[in-house]
DNA sequence: AAAAATTGCGTTATCGTTACCTAATGATAC
DNA sequence: GTATCATTAGGTAACGATAACGCAATTTTT
């Protein structure tokens, strides 16, 4: 169905058809009535590749993350994703200009928001680490379509979300402790990022799950300066003499190991943090860490493009909620990391026939 | 860049260019030299929009997997990953054409085969089970790009293969075995389709992890009928009075679980298997299975129509594998599966502040 | 009542690519 | 010297959607 037939079937041009689609005024009330009855019964679909032609429409996302180097390069393994889905939509029109912030700085984070909006932007991906600063900066510009990645919002002012459920993250880390842990004793979790919402779900998960089990004695541990994280656990191994496990909320896993081990405290502590970036898969390849939980950065950083290409290239509705999929990562299977990352591939051929 | 541009250097006409881009001879070779040259150095891409307008091609994509009601289900969640990607890109002209197979009928699958290519095919999308009749199939029609799902083919003959390392499934099964049943004893593995690469690389994977600890001892089963695999359980019952798991190397392990049950041994035996078909989420629910290897049967089929879309429309080189990810999900976990899910979304609103 | 503004609709050029149809030019044959 | 042919190249009509423009026929304003 073109509008070519449209107009032909009611007996008009494609000018007027073309005037009732877009609202553009300047129509009849019945011709605008019969056109549309025509719209509906066939279910026209405008077809995109004249559209986009005529339109010769760029699509430029501005993604606002923090810094790729941040964090053990966890923001740079969302990015590669980012880059994966642009060059795959590039010749669709989609490309991105980056803005990167420090997430402890919230002034980063509106100077970034500003400098991007006085480019031509059409959508935003952000990471909305901040809650209070990204909701001003939303209402700033409001009329743009926002794709949230990492971590939710709870507002709905975001098109898609793209995040893990980090409340099931924490409790499916308890089951592991558990499985990995069996005897029970005290437990800590460990926060570098108190204020942050993925942080604090992900404890409440994991406490959730030793709530009525009495044999867990699970014990808060915040930080905010470098050293003072790793000098608390020292203190902690002092007051319990049965901590056997500790769950470090974020990809800073790797700082609380390395003390660990230095302590000689391995052996008797189970320790589980979050995500596989090259330092952890290395302390994971060392017997530092037992245990990690993976949010596949590469795909949301993907997908996340992806969404928005549909929103605005094809005018489809994404979805609103993508989950990510609470990926649980050992020793055992660590080599598999290549299943959760774009770049590297496995070859069949190795293992076959 | 645009090849009016093109002719508009090169001093020719747009007519000229377009033959030298598509090969179409009748020019003189200094002017294909010159406008190559003129190609390269601005690094020319052919507008996407304006080309598909163009040739308005119909992309059909056909879709040879099992029957959809087989396996518990297990090929419908993989069909209805085929039909979101399909919906996404109707409007850039891609469509399908399902046809299904018995697995245990290598006449049906070359039947499939045959009808599918009477239809007008611009690409296949194929569940390579059995080995021989897909090779034969693809010999026949040598032409086409295939994408393989599910399972590989050890051979070159596929554009892109979308499936799960069944070796490193089956090991970290292994892993989930020794966690979860720490004692060790008479470990069995069920294979139900023995001559499948997917079975028959779980249970080798599944035996590698224990290969060098000897407190761990694995018998293999294999079953033909229905009812014989069942009668070969208990039979293993009599004879390992320390049998304490069993590993299901496809989605019929819940024939297995109830049979353990109605026997009174399920207190002693960890069951793992593969697949959270509706089936097994229940037994998974009612504690009659202890662990699932998933392997993401909605994303799978979701991603092979995109790489193939993207060869066929875009004309972009797909991946060669796309490794499936291997989801361990538990009792604790499985209330994620909606994470496995595209038709459901967890909402953040009811866990936010 | 004349001028101005509004309404309703048709016409047309354009986006970039593709594929076909001519039109030159030069070479060869008679 | 003309007819025939091959080679090389230019011209152009689609593909479908869009939006500017044009032109009557009305309605509103002065």
């Amino acid at each position: 169905m073109t509008i070519a037939e449209i107009a032909k079937l009611a007996g008009v041009s494609i000018g007027t058809v073309d005037r009732v689609l877009h609202n553009r005024g300047r129509v009849a009330p019945r011709t605008i009535e019969k056109i549309m009855q025509i719209v509906e019964d066939h279910n026209y679909q405008p077809n995109t590749f004249a559209r986009n032609l005529k339109l010769s429409k760029k699509f430029t996302i501005g993604v606002i993350i923090p810094s790729l180097h941040s964090e053990f390069g966890y923001w740079q393994l969302i990015y590669d994703g980012v880059l994966k889905a642009v060059k795959e939509l590039s010749q669709l029109a989609v490309s991105i200009e980056l803005m990167e912030y420090d997430r402890r700085n919230p002034k980063s984070f509106l100077r970034a928001g500003d400098l991007l909006f006085h480019k031509k932007i059409d959508a935003v991906l952000i990471a909305p680490l901040l809650p209070d600063e990204t909701s001003a900066l939303i209402d700033k510009y409001p009329q743009l379509p926002y794709a949230f990645i990492d971590s939710p919002l709870p507002c709905d002012k975001a098109l898609v979300t793209v995040a893990q459920n980090p409340f099931r993250g924490g409790f499916l880390a308890g089951r592991m402790m558990k499985l990995l842990s069996p005897k029970g004793g005290t437990y800590i979790i460990i926060q570098t990022h108190k204020s942050a919402y993925n942080s604090s779900e992900r404890a409440r998960g994991f406490k959730s799950y030793f709530s009525h089990n009495p044999d867990y004695h699970i014990q808060e541990v915040e930080t905010t300066s470098d050293e003072d994280g790793e000098n608390k656990i020292e203190e902690m191994y002092r007051q319990h003499k049965d901590l056997r496990g500790i769950f470090i909320v974020n990809n800073a896993v790797i700082r609380f190991a390395n003390r660990i081990v230095l302590l000689g405290r391995k052996n008797q502590t189970i320790i589980i943090g979050y995500d596989i970036v090259e330092q952890n898969r290395e302390a994971m390849l060392e017997g530092k860490v037992d245990c990690l939980i993976s949010q596949r950065p590469e795909f949301q950083g993907y997908t996340a493009i992806y969404q928005l290409y549909r929103k605005g290239i094809l005018n489809q509705k994404p979805d609103k909620n993508i989950p990510i999929p609470i990926d649980i990562i050992l020793p055992e299977n660590i080599q598999d990391d290549n299943s959760y990352n774009f770049n590297h591939s496995w070859e069949f051929q190795e293992d076959c026939i």
